[in-house]
RNA sequence: GCGCCUGUAGCUCAAUUGGAUAGAGUGUUGGCCUCCGGAGCCAAAGGUUUCGGGUUCGACUCCCGACAGGCGCACCA
């Protein structure tokens, strides 16, 4: 459709002898009324010409020629806009179309297949995944999803640290749990892991071990068997949600097979480091940074930014076209060294997309609930999604934009009633198959029907089938911008749009072929949906 | 103090990435079921897009400056 006016639009210029101007922007305008396309060429190519750019669209409009089949109506308004209104023929014919596509409908290949890795929750295994974590999880899913429906070729990888300080902690905060359990007195620390989960694998250590594990050090057994089944927790807590990953990448491989020395090499090599009270620092501030970070400290142990870089350096060696990091905002300080490092290395870094998301605060109706973590008083992931379903947490965390705080509302997200988005969006699915499972005990064919198609006419079926149409290219922008949330926007919309054809008409009736019109009408808005939901991850019910 | 994110209807948020008259849900008010699912629909009311400048045909969107909230600013990750 775009394009189609694009051709027409060039040609009707070179016809009144004008070049074509650069960015000229050929879009649905917002407000109904305004046709289907509008384009701003008239506008942008006015002040170069020296004319009045109602004119000029005048004028372009008197040299274009379309074919009427298509175009029904064009429009100089406003500014200078020029308004394109499609023929109802035409938007029928692309419903035959869709019918057609069925569950393929709004797939592309946009993507011509480009290598895309998502890299996303990527929690060290110290605790079960919190609500915080789940928003990254969903967002990462989702926008994989919308990736893989566009055509790209998608690998979704965990990143993990089982080394280090956090993990020494675990380990001794298990152990301790351990000796309490066997009667010992113990002093717990306050920056140990304080959860319940701590006693479980505790526990579970002595009903496997018995007490022959009393002068184990912490670093031993007990940590590899906290890793060990908070992992399988993590992995549990992710499937439930329908999240699996292509691969678990364990950040100590980096050290193993030469990675890490090879990039403070590189570094060197290139006069970006320097020695200073016994650490190793990079001159981040050289590349444009704000201050010099340390990556060596003086015990000889690296900082997290240098296996980060390595573990770049890694994604880079594999080939991707593109790679896509997701974290919180509380780790948006760690990026911006990590891409100047590779820049400098010699990498396009430009094929790094960082991809941040602001906090969560999980309400409960008005209130706030409070939660820290240090104290263990937090709702886990699996908890939440106990709580409220996955359909709905899935859905709560994608339907606003990742750049801005969400409200997770717990006793919203736990109504199944009108005040539930994911309700409203999913009753439209039900109401469907009712109405198909009603046509079908009434003798219906259901099946058939698109032959009928020239029957819909009426405001609301129009308006319905141009929403329909809008899905794949929804699908496309969202895959591109990475902003899965307008998909949600878009699928409520489709379902409002849907409640009110269905309220001021029948689907079934005793007119056989309006009602096989209106049939194939009300399949076609089952295939979006369940098209979307699909992306989103979310269930199409056929009853609720 | 510095960096990033945010500020839009009473509340929670959109706004095709610079387009025309800023839209949904919720809440409030008033209507709609002998009929395919009322978990729905229709209507009304609700706005100086935090404030002040700038850029241009055109700004919620981009730039500068205030103000307010969030998150960071380690030889923790």
């Amino acid at each position: 459709m775009k394009a189609y006016l694009r051709t027409i639009l060039t040609d009707a210029l070179q016809r009144a002898g004008y070049p074509a101007p650069p960015d000229v922007t050929v879009e649905r305008p917002r407000q109904e009324g305004h046709g289907d396309l509008t384009t701003n060429v008239a506008m942008v190519a006015a002040k170069s010409l020296g004319k009045k750019p109602r004119a000029l669209a005048d004028e372009i409009v008197a040299h274009l020629s379309a074919d009427p089949a298509m175009v029904a109506r064009v429009e100089v308004a406003g500014p200078g806009f020029i308004n394109v209104t499609f023929t109802d023929a035409f938007f029928r014919r692309q419903l035959q179309e869709l019918l057609r596509a069925g569950s393929a409908f709004g797939r592309s290949s946009l993507g011509n297949g480009r290598r895309v890795q998502v890299e996303f929750v990527s929690a060290n295994p110290t605790g079960p995944l919190t609500v915080g974590h789940g928003r990254g999880a969903v967002f990462g899913d989702t926008v994989s999803r919308l990736l893989e429906w566009t055509g790209h070729n998608v690998e979704r990888e965990y990143y993990f640290n089982n080394a280090g300080r956090q993990m020494r902690i675990l380990g001794d905060s298990v152990r301790l749990r351990y000796l309490e359990l066997l009667g010992d007195t113990i002093e717990f620390p306050p920056d140990y892991y304080q959860g319940e989960y701590i006693k479980d694998i505790a526990r579970h250590v002595l009903e496997r071990h018995g007490e022959s594990m009393r002068s184990e050090p912490a670093e031993g057994l007990f940590k590899s068997a906290a890793e060990e089944e908070i992992f399988a927790d993590i992995r549990a807590t992710l499937t439930n949600l329908g999240i699996t990953f292509a691969s678990y990448y364990n950040e100590h491989s980096l050290y193993t097979d030469g990675k890490i020395t090879a990039v403070v090499e590189a570094l060197k090599e290139r006069g970006l480091t320097y020695e200073q009270d016994g650490a190793l620092w990079f001159k981040a501030s050289a590349l444009g940074n704000e201050k010099d970070k340390v990556i060596i400290k003086s015990s000889g142990e690296p900082t997290y930014r240098l296996p980060d870089i390595a573990y770049h350096v890694e994604k880079f060696r594999r080939g991707y076209d593109l790679m896509i990091d997701i974290f919180g905002a509380d780790h948006i300080a760690t990026y911006p060294d990590v891409l100047v490092a590779l820049k400098a290395m010699g990498f396009d870094a430009t094929r790094v997309k960082v991809l941040i998301h602001q906090f969560v605060t999980i309400m409960m109706g008005n209130e706030v609930v409070k939660m820290s973590t240090r104290k263990a008083n937090f709702i886990t992931l699996d908890e939440l999604a106990a709580d409220v379903g996955t359909d709905a947490v899935r859905y709560f965390f994608i339907m606003r934009t990742v750049s801005s705080h969400l409200n997770f509302d717990i006793a919203l997200a736990r109504q199944k009633s009108d005040e539930n988005p994911v309700y409203y969006v999913q009753y439209a699915h039900a109401r469907i198959s009712s109405i198909l499972r009603f046509a079908e005990k009434e003798g219906t064919v259901v099946e058939d029907g698109a032959g009928e198609i020239d029957l819909l006419t009426t405001p609301e079926e129009l308006v319905l089938i141009r929403r329909l149409l809008q899905f794949p290219e929804t699908v496309e922008s969202c895959a591109m911008t990475h902003e899965p949330h307008r998909l949600a926007d878009y699928l409520h919309d489709v379902a409002g749009t849907f409640h009110v054809f269905y309220h001021h008409h029948r689907v079934v009736t005793s007119d056989e072929r309006l009602t096989a019109a209106r049939l194939a009408l009300v399949r076609a808005v089952q295939i979006v949906l369940r098209n979307g939901f699909s992306i989103l991850g979310i269930s199409a019910p056929e009853q609720m």
